[in-house]
DNA sequence: TAGTCGTGGTC
DNA sequence: TGACCAAGACT
């Protein structure tokens, strides 16, 4: 790694064509068949998209929520139509369920405004709820094949380490710089070639730890000598270490107690009731769990008589049906297996 | 603008 | 095991 680089920062520009040419190529070789791949259609796309923010590629093809989403809304008009409480639940388990709402909000921006026919504008697109420029650009590129810059996370590392940038890329600064490079290397054709050859060139060989130089098809015009010292970003914000007591409280017809999140982010997801302060009742489970900084340890509490509490009861088999974030769900999962231990 | 929003994988 | 990270957007 410590040979001479040919190409630096300033000759770029004038082997533009060649750096295109060689992500093109490469990813010709290469490339991943995504279920999201076989298909144009700029809904599904946007699926697609909203689906993979801030997710990786493992989690959406795990469990198939691209698939499945597209079977049960095949269409913007049956997910406009959709209720609240189905779409949530199809999107249980994917995390950041304000993009599923936003999802269902843009099919009827686009139901109501553009007749059900998807707009192909950049700035009609963008305009959609939950669609920013990273994802504005992805749909009208890979639907449509408009030239147009991307940039998420995998192109922000390729451009930091390709132009030896120091600076952070998730600072307003580092944004506009890696955007402006993005804008000047994206092709006027084969952008959806380009596009998610350049984001899976940073997913399977430019990689956060330890990247692949040696079988990089862009190496020659690389700027880095420390490409696994880059990119920088700002500092986290600390870990902050937080107890949570909820209430596992059953009927005696077996129905189990619980309440829906209100609050704009989580609203209309199920969970566990909050327990009084101070807590009563035995403990019958403790677990961890993290959201954004927090380093939640969950304690179930196990109350008998919680008849005046607010909320609604739900059997065994009903709970399946109900859109529950994880946490709780795993944490209903080890209460009823342990109920069923017993009772055997 | 810094904080918020979920989850699972990696080392 | 804890910290980091991911096909970001919003407030």
């Amino acid at each position: 790694m410590t040979e001479s680089k040919p190409a630096q920062t300033r000759t770029l520009p004038k082997a533009k064509r060649a750096f295109q040419n060689a992500i093109i190529a490469w990813f010709s070789e290469h490339a991943e068949d995504y279920p999201w791949r076989r298909t144009h259609d700029p809904y599904a796309v946007l699926v697609s998209e909203l689906m993979l923010q801030q997710t990786q590629v493992a989690t959406v093809l795990g469990r198939r929520y691209f698939e499945r989403w597209l079977e049960q809304f095949p269409n913007v008009n049956t997910l406009a139509d959709a209720s609240e409480d189905e779409v949530l639940k199809a999107w249980e388990g994917l995390g950041y369920y304000r993009r599923a709402r936003n999802l269902q909000k843009a099919a009827r921006v686009v139901v109501e405004q553009f007749d059900g026919r998807f707009p192909e504008k950049l700035a009609d697109i963008l305009a959609l709820p939950g669609v920013g420029r990273y994802t504005a650009g992805a749909v009208v590129s890979f639907a449509f094949d408009q030239s147009v810059a991307i940039v998420d996370a995998n192109v922000a590392r390729v451009l930091a380490r390709l132009f030896d940038y120091e600076g952070a890329v998730d600072l307003p600064a580092g944004q506009q710089q890696v955007w402006a490079w993005a804008e000047e290397l994206v092709p006027g054709d084969g952008v959806r070639v380009y596009n998610s050859g350049l984001m899976e060139l940073g997913q399977k060989i430019c990689t956060v730890r330890q990247p692949n130089c040696r079988e990089c098809p862009v190496f020659a015009f690389c700027a880095t000598r420390v490409p696994e010292q880059l990119p920088v970003k700002k500092p986290r914000t600390s870990t902050v270490f937080v107890d949570e007591h909820v209430v596992f409280s059953r009927d005696e017809d077996g129905g189990i107690l619980l309440e829906q999140e209100t609050g704009k982010r989580r609203e209309g997801l199920w969970k566990l009731p909050e327990a009084s302060d101070p807590p009563t009742g035995k403990i019958v489970l403790k677990m961890q769990y993290s959201i954004t900084h927090y380093r939640v340890t969950l304690i179930v509490h196990e109350v008998c008589d919680a008849k005046s509490r607010s909320g609604r009861r739900f059997s065994a088999a009903a709970l399946e049906a109900i859109a529950m974030s994880s946490p709780y769900r795993k944490a209903l999962v080890a209460l009823l297996a342990n109920d069923d231990f017993a009772l055997n």
